[in-house]
DNA sequence: AAATGACACAACCGCCGGTCA
DNA sequence: ATGACCGGCGGTTGTGTCATT
């Protein structure tokens, strides 16, 4: 079988997005979800056509585009020492499975992580492992280097990780349950008792590492909304609060569609269904 | 000030598993 | 059972920025 292409290649735009397609992908998604990605470039170039420039992107991008840098549940700045220090633990148990890793970590993308560990954690840790061979003995050099190839694994390669899922579970009760700021907990002294460190309210008590939080789409309530497009205005380069009222109804059209149109001065469309 | 190299990170690519007709 | 489609994943690349010479 061969299979097609994931998207057209032929018009569709590559490379850094801009702001104006992050508003376009932001104001669609928030209005109209994303049910089908591969279907919103499309109806987002429909809801824009009059517009100079449309969502020319395939829905792949879109989606990385959004799961990775537009999601307003990201936590932005630099990875504080402890968010290190979970992601050396995580990944000495989990192995590459960045997305196991970023379920772990609040606000904190795959991609963020998997950056992070190539450019700063990895150095490190050959750093610290030079120390040890400095330091430490042969014994601790086998060991270091046993949990090593032993977390080399692929997808459907996970028997040794069923092993370790208390210590996982150990490490994710405490970052679950780590506020914004996490300085005050000290992960290096989590336990395999989650409730202990939840104190006694479990967040993630499957024994399975894959069984995660689902994305909440509730987040969309409009206080949240609108606290979110305040917050990130400066990226995505309006001043929301001033200039544009949100509203509930149901008539009226989305607020970045409203603010397009506006700023061309383009009549309001009947949108189509789809 | 210009050239060069190193680094950081956003984005892309190809593959895989799940789902559905 | 099969093929097509889709979302998700990890690996890799491209590009912008900063530091150094």
């Amino acid at each position: 079988m061969v299979r097609a292409p994931c998207c057209e290649k032929m018009g569709l735009k590559k490379g850094p997005w801009t702001p104006e397609e992050d508003q376009i992908l932001i104001g669609y998604i928030q209005h109209f979800g994303h049910g089908n990605w591969r279907a919103l470039p499309k109806q987002a170039v429909y809801l824009i056509s009059y517009l100079p420039s449309g969502l020319l992107r395939c829905g792949k991008s879109c989606r990385l585009r959004w799961t990775n840098y537009l999601r307003p549940d990201i936590k932005r700045g630099n990875f504080s020492k402890e968010e290190e220090e979970a992601i050396i633990k995580l990944h000495e148990l989990l192995g590459n499975r960045w997305s196991a890793i970023a379920a772990r970590l609040p606000g904190r993308t795959d991609n963020e992580i998997k950056n992070v560990w190539h450019t700063h954690l990895k150095k490190r840790l050959k750093a610290d492992v030079v120390k040890t061979t400095n330091d430490g003995t042969q014994e601790d050099l086998i060991e270091i280097s046993q949990i090593n190839s032993n977390n080399v694994t692929t997808r459907g390669q996970e028997e040794h990780m069923n092993i370790q899922e208390p210590h996982i579970e150990a490490y994710s009760s405490v970052i679950t349950a780590s506020p914004q700021n996490s300085s005050e907990f000290d992960f290096s002294s989590a336990t395999t008792d989650s409730s202990v460190l939840t104190g006694g309210k479990e967040e993630y008590t499957d024994s399975s590492p894959e069984t995660l939080p689902e994305f909440d789409e509730g987040i969309w309530s409009e206080e949240l909304r609108r606290e979110n497009l305040v917050a990130n205005s400066d990226i995505w380069g309006f001043d929301f609060d001033q200039s544009v009222k949100l509203s509930v109804d149901e008539n009226n059209m989305d607020f970045w569609f409203n603010l397009l149109l506006k700023a061309e001065n383009i009549p309001t469309l009947e949108l189509p269904e789809f």
